[in-house]
DNA sequence: CAAGGGGCTATTTTT
DNA sequence: TAGCCCCTTG
């Protein structure tokens, strides 16, 4: 992203604010509590804002930081926003310049790891690094682990390829690095000598890859900070005015961040000075030698921490006060989101975690309605009542983009989706196999790494045979043994392919991949001083995957999925062009790493009329009218892995306080009897967070006691609606000391199987049209009202006999004509 | 060297 | 179940 240059007054100095008679933020705070007041306007070295879920932190975020700009008390350039996601930054980004117009454009609000690329990419040549650095992003790294415990034999010695990788995770979350473990390990353990060597190797190849990991980007800059002070004076001087929004999750290098970012300065300040297209000029050190160190202020609320797994302390914000003492607290308790009822229910589950501060939310909204609960046979059956409460609530009103569905497991979200898709409910799922994971956008952004990193072996290694171009392992350890003898790298041994020793085929192949790479160089990375055209990117993109034969490749396979792919690099190259209009000179090297930085939750677009779908970790910041949080049973949430883990159920117990706290209106908790896990059908326990929940606060519409009871002979979509059940008193019968009431006879788990065929059907060509009666295997007899929609897309609305309306996609509707 | 088959195993959350 | 790895075959 291009920075504006921001030209502040030449003296540097920071103009006085004005006195209290006419606050120039007075509109800032109007409407805003006590609490949100005092957030706001509070002014010293260190604030703690504890915000409760929908308590309006990021209004007394963005206030605050619109209450300083307007005050003069600091330049739009020495403020430093840190949120976690990209959608969270832009979000902060836009409502501060609504507060106070295009000065928003010279601060830095940005997420930990893009505020780290952008202070690596300027001072990367400090320690051996080049500008061009590119990112490893999970999946890079495990496909190097991988490699290197293969060649270690490290897995005779118990380092699985995910085991090696969490571990080097959570030491450089510790910032730990592969010398500093060595000397510290005990290296008479065999087993622990091969995982040093792993994770030094693996250090090793990211250096010569000119790469670093998504860890590194946090832990090299505080490394850099801690060995260069001069550099880290830089940013000192330049932020004076630090904001850390979620910082329950901040692990041990971001919080080590902060505190280098914090620290206050030596000596002179030296001159104004330019640096990367930005102007920079210092304010005066206030009276002395020593330049304080800048405000902090961090929002947070240790009930909504949910990333212990990736080394995230809740003692960074439970102790805050007592690493920055002084520190002002503030306390916002009051909601603004959420229903009594859906508080009530918030409040008695969170409860149940013992070594927190006590802290209640509270509203002043009203009751609101009760929750509503649904036990399914299955996770169809469950599904099926989600897609009918759905569609319910949109007739009464209510957008399809203010309802989401929660789920734990990203596996959970394929029955729904099956539902969803026969009911023709428009949905999108966030998160899941993203796109940027998928092999074909892989492979696509491994050619432009190839191109703008040739040093990053991985990204070429990656591309050599794809596609096949014949060059299997053989060749490419010849690649590679002849790149190491000649010291060079494995991109230019590539131009040599005649010394290789291989056959005039492989020579053949492998210099018309190496031409292509060198032609794309040309087109992206222009001669030193002459600016590529800012459609560059985009341009080489298509250049590459048309010369290299990886489009012809895809058109010609017979796989129906190799459609889908070249699809999907359609909309690669068009993600291309897009980044080509939001940065006129952004160059691949800054493409790929947006690419890399970007998490499925930041592209949420809310004028799609869709239901979005998504983990609870990726709820986390969101809110929607109506929420459905699923799966509700025992060894989902908690999850059964997180049993044994120190602190895990209660971590667990945060994550469904923060799918409850979504809520606006209205909240559903469904759960389903049976779930089938890897082809086995198992029998599931409601979760123990429903019975924390008091009973009145459920409206049950099918309790796990109805479900028990009846036995589960009835399909839930023959039933009418809306059978009441009270919410009688199932506990005494599902306590967890007594689950045998629970399982069900072989007989009755047979008549609830997966009730979506395997191989999706394919009505395509059904002729449908208004008047005609078919038959569903659900939902019985009825008669069409309407078709709409074209091809595959085509929706006929159908009025049941028995069931009611419903809209079917023709299509794939398990649906046959009368 | 590629492709296809068979057998195995791993199943959480993600910047 | 599905994705992965290894092995065999072409």
């Amino acid at each position: 992203m291009a920075s504006t240059p921001i030209i502040v007054s030449p003296s540097g100095s920071v103009p006085p604010a004005r006195g209290d008679s006419a606050r120039p933020d007075a509109d800032l705070l109007e409407g805003l509590n006590p609490q949100q007041r005092e957030a706001v306007v509070y002014r010293g070295p260190a604030l703690l804002i504890v915000a409760g879920a929908g308590s309006g932190k990021t209004r007394v975020l963005t206030h605050r930081i619109a209450s300083l700009l307007r005050g003069r008390e600091a330049w739009p350039s020495q403020i430093l926003a840190i949120t976690f996601t990209n959608k969270a930054a832009g979000e902060m980004r836009e409502r501060v310049a609504q507060l106070v117009g295009n000065a928003s454009q010279g601060m830095w609000i940005s997420t930990f790891h893009s505020a780290c690329v952008r202070i690596l990419r300027r001072e990367a040549e400090q320690f051996g690094f080049t500008k061009s650095f590119t990112i490893y992003d999970s999946g890079d790294s495990r496909a190097l682990i991988k490699r290197l415990v293969k060649e270690h034999e490290a897995d005779a010695f118990g380092h699985s390829p995910a085991s090696v990788q969490s571990r080097i995770s959570k030491l450089k979350n510790e910032l730990e690095d592969a010398e500093s473990f060595a000397r510290q390990a005990n290296m008479s353990d065999p087993a622990e000598r091969v995982f040093v060597e792993v994770f030094g190797d693996y250090q090793r190849a990211l250096r010569k890859a000119n790469a670093f990991d998504f860890d590194d980007l946090i832990g090299q800059t505080v490394y850099l900070f801690r060995a260069f002070p001069h550099v880290a004076d830089v940013y000192r001087r330049r932020f004076r005015h630090i904001l850390v929004d979620e910082y329950q999750d901040t692990n041990a290098a971001q919080y080590a961040l902060i505190h280098e970012l914090t620290r206050p300065v030596q000596g002179q300040a030296p001159e104004p000075f330019e640096q990367g297209g930005m102007m920079i000029f210092e304010p005066e050190p206030q009276g002395g030698e020593q330049l304080p160190g800048a405000s902090l202020t961090v929002v947070g609320d240790s009930d909504q921490s949910i990333y212990a797994f990736r080394g995230a302390d809740i003692r960074n914000i439970s102790e805050f006060e007592r690493d920055f003492p002084g520190a002002k607290v503030v306390l916002l308790e009051q909601n603004y989101r959420s229903t009594q009822n859906i508080l009530d229910a918030a409040n008695a589950v969170i409860r149940n975690n013992f070594d927190r501060k006590d802290k209640k939310l509270w509203t002043d909204a009203g009751a609101g309605a009760k929750i509503v609960g649904f036990t399914g046979y299955s996770q169809h059956d469950e599904a099926q009542f989600v897609a009918e409460e759905v569609e319910a609530l949109h007739r009464a009103g209510l957008a399809y983009s203010d309802m989401a569905v929660f789920y734990r497991t990203n596996s959970q979200s394929r029955a729904l989706e099956e539902i969803f898709i026969r009911s023709a409910v428009p949905y999108r799922i966030m998160g899941g196999t993203r796109f940027y994971e998928r092999a074909e956008i892989k492979d696509a952004l491994a050619y432009l790494t190839a191109v703008a990193n040739p040093l990053d072996d991985m990204a070429v290694r990656r591309i050599l045979n794809r596609p096949r171009r014949g060059i299997g392992d053989v060749t490419e350890s010849a690649i590679a043994r002849y790149a190491d003898s000649e010291g060079i790298s494995f991109r230019d041994a590539l131009a040599n392919a005649s010394a290789l020793g291989v056959g005039p085929k492989l020579q053949a192949a492998i210099a018309q991949l190496d031409a292509v790479l060198a032609e794309a160089s040309e087109v992206m990375l222009p001669a030193t001083g002459e600016l590529a055209s800012p459609t560059a990117v985009a341009d080489g993109l298509a250049m590459l995957l048309e010369k290299s034969g990886y489009r012809q490749a895809l058109r010609a396979s017979k796989d129906p999925q190799d459609e889908a792919r070249l699809e999907n690099l359609d909309e690669m190259v068009a993600v291309a062009r897009e980044f080509a209009r939001n940065n006129p000179e952004g160059t691949v090297v800054d493409f790929l790493a947006e690419v890399a930085l970007v998490a499925d939750s930041d592209d949420l677009d809310d004028e799609a009329g869709q239901v979005s779908l998504m983990t609870l970790h990726t709820a986390k910041g969101l809110e929607y009218e109506a929420v459905f949080v699923t799966g509700v049973e025992e060894d989902l949430i908690p999850h059964r892995i997180s049993a044994n883990e120190p602190g895990g159920p209660a971590e667990e117990r945060r994550l469904f306080y923060v799918g409850v706290t979504r809520a606006r209106k209205r909240l559903h908790l469904s759960l389903a009897m049976t779930r089938a896990q890897f082809g086995e059908i198992s029998v599931a326990m409601p979760s123990r967070f429903l019975q924390e929940i008091p009973a009145e606060l459920i409206d049950w519409r099918q309790s796990p006691g109805d479900v028990n009871g009846r036995g589960g002979t009835q399909s839930r979509a023959l039933n009418a609606r809306g059978q009441r059940s009270g919410s009688g008193n199932w506990n005494s019968r599902l306590r967890h000391d007594d689950p045998p009431a629970l399982k069900p006879r072989s007989t009755s788990l047979e008549k609830f199987p997966n009730r979506i065929p395997a191989k999706v059907r394919d009505n395509g060509d059904m002729v449908l049209a208004a008047g005609d009666r078919i038959r569903h295997e659900d939902f019985g007899e009825g008669r069409v009202d309407a078709v709409t929609g074209e091809g595959a897309k085509r929706v006929a609305h159908v009025r049941f006999d028995t069931a009611g309306a419903k809209k079917l996609l023709i299509k794939i509707a398990p649906i046959e004509k009368l």
